[in-house]
DNA sequence: CAGTGGTCTAGACCACTGG
DNA sequence: CAGTGGTCTAGACCACTGC
């Protein structure tokens, strides 16, 4: 745990040239505000601030990285940029969390036809099954592990308006989250990444999708109420932690006869 | 037309006081280099400098708005941020456009499976269809018509190794199109949002797409080489120009089985 | 009121590009 | 080499929050 007031010095240059390494292959040139930024992450990584708790001030921070607030700032600014940070005005900048009101279900892309916005928030969720396995090949690849590693898979599926909507299939690596049952799951309220975050000390920090259009197959009629061969949106999710690191891969079908997957265009 | 130097000024801000709107009812606080950013962006929606081309230096601007190199760098900071602009170190600031080699194709999301990379770029097109007729009343609410004006309908299909892959249905604007004919867009090399930049002076910036899944029906399946009843991905785009006006309805049918739809959620 | 983030400035210097 | 964007600083002041 570091302390506020570092005994020695923690500054991220050491040499009094120009700032840059000396090498002559890799110019590898990083600005300070870049460095300042991954000291930053570091601390967010090793939990030094928890997420929802605020992170020092940009004045205290550039005292005790010895530079100046604007190069605090524009680190800052980027943490901001990436979502693992919220600033706010007159109190403070603190650490991104999933279990807000606003950012809640972040990753959820999927709107209703009428109504735009977020009356969808209050979901029925169903536990279908929660079970501890050893992981295929196809999801050892995908979550970075060896194939047979322990894995736990949920299944579940959400509904709006008594509607079946979203089967999913989630696998996540069984060391991080030993001791997730499905009766944990069923107990809490609100997003799944809220409560890996409040329980596991996990936090998505971003995730790829890729979507395609398939068939229903008599399972997933089933599960989602709908006839076989209804074509599903299939939406396969790999979530990340910090470092990039593979924490989820989630296999979503959607029914979109009354919803829709929304994305901008930048 | 501007000229570089202006007679008299052009300053943002009028009032000596605190900068700020004196209103009760609204605070309307708009901070200068917002205000820089609103009269960049007019130049660039007038056409005062075409896309690829540079924009003035951030010195020379700064001199223009009569304020400080920085208030002017964080107005470009957001221009480039939003991908109306492209900075380039040492060369300039240029006028994003769709004609470029790196950001081409920059609105379609579509990936092969294998080969992660943009081996896609040269893609065979075929353009069905052209025709000029009176706005739908759907397609006149998404382009921000009167029913039963004047629209353009292009019918392409897209075709990756000689497989057919996207089926598209474009809708356009009359007017801003006049004088579009299925030759010229067949004469054209390059993506079709750099045509539109050449020839029509048509800038997309943002766009906005529905995803859903849906039964191809016989006209998808031939055009496509399906089977009938083969789920497609069904991609409802609405491209915006400046001052976000509609200016594009695009409803693209995607095959997934070789290609899927590439999202990144943050 | 003090403390926070947000804006704005002026100036110095660095990295990159091209002639 | 001059000109461009990119970094860094120090200081002043503003807007917002909560006590």
């Amino acid at each position: 745990m570091v302390s506020t007031s570092l005994p020695s010095h923690e500054s991220p240059v050491a040499d009094g040239s120009a700032n840059n390494v000396a090498n002559s292959a890799t110019p590898a040139f990083s600005p300070l505000y870049q460095q300042i930024k991954g000291l930053i992450l570091n601390s967010l990584r090793i939990g030094e601030w928890k997420p929802g708790e605020a992170i020092p001030s940009e004045m205290d921070l550039a005292g005790r990285f010895k530079v100046s607030q604007g190069t605090v700032r524009k680190a800052i600014d980027e943490l901001a940029a990436d979502n693992l940070v919220v600033r706010r005005q007159g109190k403070g900048t603190f650490v991104a969390t999933h279990a807000e009101r606003q950012v809640q279900y972040r990753f959820l892309k999927l709107m209703p036809d009428s109504g735009d916005l977020n009356l969808k928030g209050p979901a029925q969720r169903h536990i279908v099954d929660c079970k501890r396995l050893r992981a295929p090949s196809d999801v050892a690849r995908a979550l970075a592990l060896r194939p047979g590693d322990a894995v736990l898979q949920v299944k579940r599926v959400l509904s709006f308006a008594d509607q079946p909507t979203i089967l999913e299939d989630l696998w996540l690596p069984g060391a991080p989250f030993k001791g997730l049952t499905a009766d944990r799951l069923r107990g809490y309220e609100g997003p799944m990444y809220a409560f890996f975050e409040t329980e596991f000390g996990v936090r998505m920090v971003r995730a790829e999708e890729k979507i395609r259009a398939i068939s229903a197959d008599h399972v997933h009629s089933q599960l989602l109420k709908v006839e076989p061969l209804t074509p599903l949106l299939s939406v396969e999710r790999i979530a990340f932690t910090y470092h990039d690191i593979p924490m989820e891969l989630r296999r979503g079908l959607y029914v979109t006869d009354t919803h829709y997957y929304r994305n901008e265009l930048n």
